[in-house]
DNA sequence: ATCATTGATGCATGGCGTGCATAGATAAAA
DNA sequence: TTTTATCTATGCACGCCATGCATCAATGAT
């Protein structure tokens, strides 16, 4: 039995179509059904399902993708373990849309100064895409923000963040010395989809002061809704890193008092896999490079 | 990767040369090497340390041997588990040498009546070695007499069995009504070599009464301890097992008394490996045909 | 009824694992 | 020191088999 062979099974398994896991694994799909069935061959019963628009697992392939994995983790780890010399090697960091552009850039330069011969990699998703990423050992670790619905995973809060209400600068709110929640009321939310954790964050924030936010627009980027609220079609919250960033003077932003809306962001991964030294070089730089924004 | 490398790895892991490892499995020398070198270019650096007269693990071979051990113990659950219908299958049983003609016939025979698709397998060996065999997997269970040092694996106790003094039909002691073991104190001992447990459990059992057999001779065969013993080469201890199965009449057997020395039998598995239901119901068998030797 | 989708199969090919013979290196023996 | 023995690595040839291409068969969608 050969590796790759365990490889193909898993990917036809998740893909559940044989045409789109070849393509996936830049083989062509007979020599993939061709190693299937030699997998199959030697377990002595099939591990799919064949139907005519899709493939399932059978009991005995849901048995063997676990295994499968379990084999594949193993064999991954030792690889690392082995060429673990604390200094080269391969990160492969996911965070989440709100958080990657303002906040790893000046993490990954420092880093790679550092290490020089450490590869780093970037993935950019959503929060549970994220977490299936870090529990399958797509990638070594997530930056996201709480709470996070992380099971089997490890969660080590960075620090927290200030959520800024954001306006037009002509906005009656504009000049008001202390705004708090109710104030916000009249007027109409640009908003995140509801892919964005920030969304959630924000909603749950107003729903614990009673406050129902009326989201007249929802956006997939974060530079899109500030675009929006310099357009005047609503107010909106940023995160404090977003508006560092933010050199526009066609919005102003504004604290909040009473309480405060606040995000914690998080480093997450998954402790089941091998923690190279160089990813523990990148955990703790992680905390060093955040302790500044207090928390 | 190839899982046959795997295997060949850890063959020579252990013989520590790559000539008798290529013995062992079958292939031929220079094809071993090649497979580890292959081995070895994937991991990016040499498993094991060429010395002139053998080869040892390198660090990163110390590694991979464990994960590689790993994911073969993996695999073969995964087969076992996945071909396990109750029914068919393979059972690899161990057992010493002083049970295992007396004991394991009826049992087996029976077992595969009520089971006449399993394919059984027995070993006879020592007890070290039976338990290193069933956690490495190279075997299902041992049944052992205890006490043994079994780390890591299950033990469950079968029975308790008498051990006879045994001699030869005009020995002093034969017409006595009720020997202690401080009248056998003048009588020389045939004992089995050390390597079999036998031997420790009369030895520790004597010395609990504070007495030294003196062992003249140390054989390798219980049937030949009988046979020493019918030519008067000294007494023995004899598993009441092995008394059932002596239809000679030129030794007798003699009960103990105040206290009977006893052994206890066991079975012992590796509760990290799959345990099939045909294995279960070995086990069960075992404990069903063993509850009329009282214990 | 026609077309699209999907997995399986015939065929040719290239890579690679294997065995044989042997070299190279080193330790043991003479 | 020379000879012999032991052990791993390498050159070479062979054959298996995994792969890709073209195509078929089956089935669902239009």
């Amino acid at each position: 039995m050969d590796f790759d062979q365990l490889r193909y099974f898993l990917q036809v398994a998740e893909r559940g179509n044989f045409t789109r896991a070849a393509e996936d694994l830049r083989i062509s799909q007979p020599a993939l059904s061709r190693s299937i069935q030699k997998l199959e061959d030697e377990l002595g019963q099939p591990v799919f399902e064949r139907r005519t628009r899709s493939v399932s697992l059978t009991e005995a392939g849901t048995l063997m993708q676990a295994r499968a994995q379990q084999v594949l983790a193993i064999l991954e780890d030792a690889r690392a373990e082995i060429t673990d010399d604390g200094q080269s090697g391969r990160v492969r960091v996911g965070a989440i849309p709100t958080i990657a552009p303002y906040f790893l850039p000046k993490i990954l330069q420092r880093f790679s100064a550092a290490f020089p011969r450490a590869s780093l990699l970037v993935q950019e998703s959503t929060t549970d895409l994220l977490l299936k990423s870090c529990t399958q050992g797509e990638i070594d670790l997530a930056i996201v923000a709480l709470p996070v619905p992380a099971k089997y995973l490890e969660i080590e809060p960075l620090f927290e963040e200030e959520l800024l209400l954001v306006m037009p600068p002509n906005h009656p709110l504009a000049d008001k010395s202390r705004i708090r929640l109710g104030d916000v009321k009249p007027f109409p939310f640009v908003l995140l989809d509801e892919a964005h954790c920030l969304s959630d964050n924000i909603v749950s924030f107003c729903r614990q002061q009673s406050f129902n936010p009326v989201a007249v627009e929802r956006i997939s980027q974060l530079t899109m809704v500030q675009e929006l609220v310099s357009l005047s079609h609503g107010v909106s919250m940023i995160p404090a890193m977003a508006r560092q960033c933010d050199e526009s003077d066609r919005r102003v932003y504004r604290s909040l008092a009473n309480p405060k809306p606040m995000r914690t962001i998080a480093v997450v991964w998954n402790p089941y896999r091998f923690q190279s030294r160089l990813l523990k070089a990148f955990r703790a730089h992680l905390r060093q490079s955040t302790c500044s924004h207090g928390g």
